[in-house]
DNA sequence: CTGTTAGCGCATTCAT
DNA sequence: ATGAATGCGCTAACAG
């Protein structure tokens, strides 16, 4: 393997070809106004020696970065991830890059690297901020010059635009649902009770129990399997067990379910299940499980397409950058709604297999 | 909501303050040989207007741009999603960011990206080659200024380290598995023969098929549940069905059982069960599904390790950069453990429950 | 068609 | 303790 040095500079190449550097930079800007001759001499020096041009210069000059960042709390989780997916797709299509940082919801880590964000100059930022009322991240996004579209969660006390869906309705559809198969002694499962999307599902919940004139059971203490299972077991230990049990994430429903499997509860007979969030294998299950779903796709491809409708507009040509105005961005949350999957789980017939 | 301008520079914040940008630079860098007043002013206006330092400018300088690049197929995937995670773990913990750059397994998506992120001037690249046989990518890589790390799959022709799992040997031991449990026609299934790590375990299957003095079977057409299905529906009704299934990968395994349990055909009795690369519930079907499980967290920690030890070393003063050699990249390739975990799809008895 | 030159924002000598 | 000047790699005026 031969001995490599470090990159190659637009004068390396210049050099070589004995000619100056405006020439190769108008080659790899497309070769325009070059004769074809020094055009085809240059191509290849630009190939043998393996020159690529160095962006940092070119933001120097004021171009944009064509980086869009993402941040999120996980990369594993598969709704961010599928958000990931679809942002990454509308991105591409604008020919910019996306760059994923992680958060794992620890406000100090967000602001961390939303910083490096900043540094690097990305034209624009979608965020799922780890804390919707964390006053230092709205008075940053006040003051930024860069559009930020948030997305799950909004961040309060700030114009920024966010596209998630209504967790409030969602949660009161499904409490409402299982209400009307009968259920009185619904309870409410789940942890990580500081996220914004939690709470508004909680208050979903209660609103519809409240409504229904039933009383409101709630365990929010679960963060893992092992207290999954310390819950529920305890639950349904008790005088007056619940008959139906309400998951308001993801993780917390597929702990419910192993442990109720786990305890030969069946399902729905003796306890029904409903979660919010829909899952791989969800109708796979035996009893499948119904759920409220959200339209992830579609949140992280919205939230992408309005972040591009805020960023400046495409210079077509070299329009020296001066000072551009940052674009309106008063758009409001965007609010897409849930859906209702009814399975097996909740006592709804089973489907035809 | 104030109006935004673009970003502010160095020499507005020195302008602002009444001094030279050089002090503000210091500032910025720590505040040595700043007097304490003088370094409160700065700091406060920096707050005030919202300053971030140019990362390009500093680039420009010749400092490392403190960024790695992932190049993989998809993101929603969770074996690169897992990957993803790791590795963004061990570059947070130097320090950098992680750029995800996503290929949809297309050979020019592919080098596309990498062209974006070496423009960038990514540190290095930790890369998931759509195609193993890609000259051109071999090519480049014998040429490129920066260290890189393929996932999962490495790059023929190339001197370049790879980390992932011997897949070979996972599938040769999970069929000699199968063998063991008196199944003797064993059909191989799966799809996209053109990925490496699909045609090392068709490899593996041979072997073990052979080995063992069976014919092998092998139906590669899957592609998505439909394909999967008509596969399957075919195989059990030609006249001398299958007593085994041996799926090549995460989502054939899934659209197999799918598939069998729509069928009402009971696993393992009249059909067993086992796939390759274990995934999320796979221990909570019923029956719960036996695989060959990688080490995922493992594979993205060590390429994303190995990749920094090529690295050139961290310059803890500002010497400046000349041209540093490139370290040495004779890293040969890592091959991680499968690991057969054995439930009960393949007839193996139910695990304590 | 092609070359010369002047910055872009910053860190870094070298002076003061 | 502070500042003026220089150059990183590149593009865009502006000559020739």
């Amino acid at each position: 393997m031969k001995r490599k040095s470090s990159h190659p500079t637009l004068s390396d190449v210049a050099q070589r070809a004995g000619v100056g550097t405006t020439t190769v930079s108008r080659v790899i800007n497309g070769g325009k106004r070059v004769s074809p001759k020094t055009l085809a001499r240059i191509r290849a020096i630009i190939d043998q020696i393996g020159y690529t041009p160095n962006q940092a210069a070119r933001i120097l000059k004021g171009e944009r970065t064509r980086t869009i960042g993402l941040v999120i709390p996980s990369i594993a989780d598969s709704f961010f991830a599928s958000c990931a997916e679809a942002a990454q797709r509308i991105t591409r299509a604008h020919d910019s890059m996306l760059v994923v940082a992680v958060t794992g919801n620890d406000p100090h880590v967000e602001m961390e690297n939303i910083n490096a964000l900043m540094r690097h100059r990305a034209d624009g930022l979608l965020l799922a901020p780890a804390n919707s009322q964390n006053e230092a991240l709205a008075a940053f996004l006040e003051r930024t010059p860069i559009p930020v579209v948030c997305i799950d969660r909004p961040v309060t006390h700030s114009g920024v635009a966010s596209v998630g869906i209504d967790n409030f309705k969602g949660a009161r559809i499904a409490v409402e649902h299982l209400v009307g198969h009968g259920y009185r002694r619904i309870l409410c499962l789940g942890g990580e009770t500081t996220l914004y999307t939690i709470r508004e599902r909680l208050r979903g919940y209660r609103q519809a129990m409240t409504a229904a004139g039933l009383e409101p059971m709630e365990d929010m203490s679960v963060k893992d399997y092992k207290s999954a299972e310390h819950a529920i077991e305890s639950h349904l230990a008790a005088t007056a067990p619940p008959d139906a049990i309400f998951t308001v994430k993801n993780s917390t429903t597929i702990y419910a379910f192993e442990t109720l499997q786990k305890m030969r509860v069946d399902i729905p007979k003796t306890v029904a299940l409903l979660g919010f969030d829909d899952f791989e294998l969800a109708a796979t299950l035996r009893p499948s499980i119904s759920v409220v779903q959200q339209p992830i796709e579609d949140i992280g491809r919205t939230a992408a397409e309005l972040l591009f409708t805020q960023l400046p507009a495409e210079q077509p040509q070299g329009s020296s950058r001066a000072k551009r105005p940052a674009p309106a961005r008063k758009t409001g949350p965007v609010r897409l709604e849930p859906l209702l999957v009814l399975r097996e789980s909740c006592g709804c017939a089973r489907a035809a297999l």
